[in-house]
DNA sequence: TTATGTATATAATCTGTCTCTATGCAACTT
DNA sequence: AAGTTGCATAGAGACAGATTATATACATAA
């Protein structure tokens, strides 16, 4: 077999025009320079070099030989600093998933300030509900996935990247209070997201811990999405409960105002998924990071 | 150490999508395959494979790895194949020397013939004197040369090529018989090379061996080279010994006559100076066999 | 859930190759 | 003729590469 490792000690021959200095450079005895010199002659069926008794002429093969002997062992060093490099160097695509929140309102502002870091990469977002995101990382279609919910499966990681807060929102000329009681949520003209919607599910399940019944609230409309309630809200239709991130406009603004509800907090965390045994490509891991870093801003 | 094994078990394994289907095609055990991915992933400190459980799936180094390592390999294999080639492919420049008689008057038709069958190679022809021809063999500044005597050094091997034949030429109007004995050679006019010459010499030490002495000679003219002569004695100036291999054209032509010296047959051998310890090159071995064919047409 | 099959990792062992030291041989130098 | 330089050869030890046997993890079927 001829490998690269014979080739470097027959590159060193070949310089040196002596076995026993080439033995020096590399560190090796010179009968081991021998050896290989040796066996790659058997392997390639030529002589390589003349040993004339002091010194050694190389042959025609061996002319042939060196140039590109040099290029391989060249070629092999680059493929592995280009290797290395790469771990430190982001670039390709980086697929994400996102449910509905994190996935309108967080990402695609983090993607693009990471990509003002590393202009090599690109980002493909999917954004999907929380159990289809979790559900695509499970199969392999993700590598990384960012969810509120844990459904809990023994290969995937789930681990807290940040809260989410839901907010009570109306606009001050509807609801001029700074703290109101969870009961007085009943006398308000409530705006609700759509049956299946998460936010609505975490409200309500929030709203009967505190003994308010869902079906109690002076529901004035039911709409599709955030924005549409939030537009909604904007226009004085009524007040709802939206994530806080979704809003975070309009409350610096002071365009809505955020009412309390006494004794009652709703959080709910958002988590990065990921597949217990596969690995994070570097650009990714760098991507956690990066949201752990906004994640401050955004609290 | 990478190594261009590790190399090609990646390939295999990457092709492959399986640890075990590599070690199929590879005739190897699974185990060692195992072995090849973890020291390949702890040299360029990245993992390769993720291992899945039931299947694997090639990380970003990977991709970017594989590409390069069938390069690596394609040009590895096409080295070796270049040098065998190369031994049935000649080309390049062959140096050769010949002393004055094979350097002019063989050598190069011989070139001219061996270039049309191997149109690849170019010749540098060294003409000089045979003492010259051999010391440069020795000192490596010419791996092959022809000469016309056998300098017994303990590092050069001769091995005969030819006989070189003298013989007595004149003008038919000048000695119109076709034998003379040795005494009749002190008779006539005679045309010779300077002090020095090879030819020269062997013909004086051929006369002397049947006793005819070289001052008892009738010289005419003394000159400078073979061709002189030969013009010489075709313009009647005188006769000459001269080799018959420089004397064919007139000979057939009829233009010269050879005379023979009775009980006289002056013939010297050429040979083929190489250096015992040097391995001639395959197109030079190949350039002697075509200069043994030629001979048979030469005598 | 348990059993089974598939796929990789680990452990122990053996073999072969790489490498060394010691020595021989040939060629050049003094 | 003796000494020096440089490659080849022989023998021994260390290490890497390969194998078998076994363990572990996951997926599928009963």
């Amino acid at each position: 077999m001829m490998d690269i490792h014979q080739l470097r000690v027959f590159c060193s021959v070949f310089k040196n025009r002596s076995f026993s200095r080439a033995s020096e450079e590399l560190f090796l005895s010179q009968p081991t320079i021998s050896d290989h010199i040796k066996s790659l002659e058997e392997t390639l069926g030529s002589r390589l070099f003349d040993r004339l008794g002091r010194s050694i002429a190389p042959t025609r093969e061996s002319i042939l030989l060196y140039p590109r002997a040099v290029e391989l062992i060249e070629k092999l060093e680059a493929i592995k600093s280009d290797i290395k490099l790469s771990r430190n160097d982001p670039n390709g695509e980086l697929h994400i998933g996102a449910s509905t929140i994190p996935g309108t309102y967080f990402i695609p502002a983090a993607t693009r300030e990471f990509k003002e870091l590393y202009p090599d990469v690109s980002f493909r977002l999917t954004v999907k509900d929380s159990k289809s995101i979790i559900n695509m990382v499970a199969e392999h279609e993700l590598p990384l996935g960012i969810a509120g919910a844990k459904l809990e499966r023994k290969s995937l990681s789930f681990t807290p990247l940040m809260n989410d807060e839901l907010v009570l929102a109306a606009r001050q000329d509807i609801l001029n209070k700074p703290v109101i009681t969870p009961e007085e949520l009943t006398g308000l003209p409530f705006l609700i997201r759509e049956e299946g919607s998460g936010t609505r599910k975490t409200a309500e399940q929030f709203f009967m811990e505190k003994g308010v019944q869902p079906s109690k609230l002076k529901v004035v409309a039911s709409l599709g999405s955030n924005s549409a309630i939030k537009e909604a809200v904007k226009s004085g239709l009524g007040v709802s409960v939206l994530s806080r991130a979704c809003l975070s406009g309009e409350l610096e603004k002071g365009i809505l105002k955020e009412v309390k509800i006494k004794g009652l907090r709703m959080t709910r965390n958002f988590y990065v998924v990921t597949h217990k045994r596969r690995s994070l490509p570097r650009v990714l891991e760098l991507f956690i990071e990066h949201l752990r870093a906004l994640k401050s801003r955004w609290l």
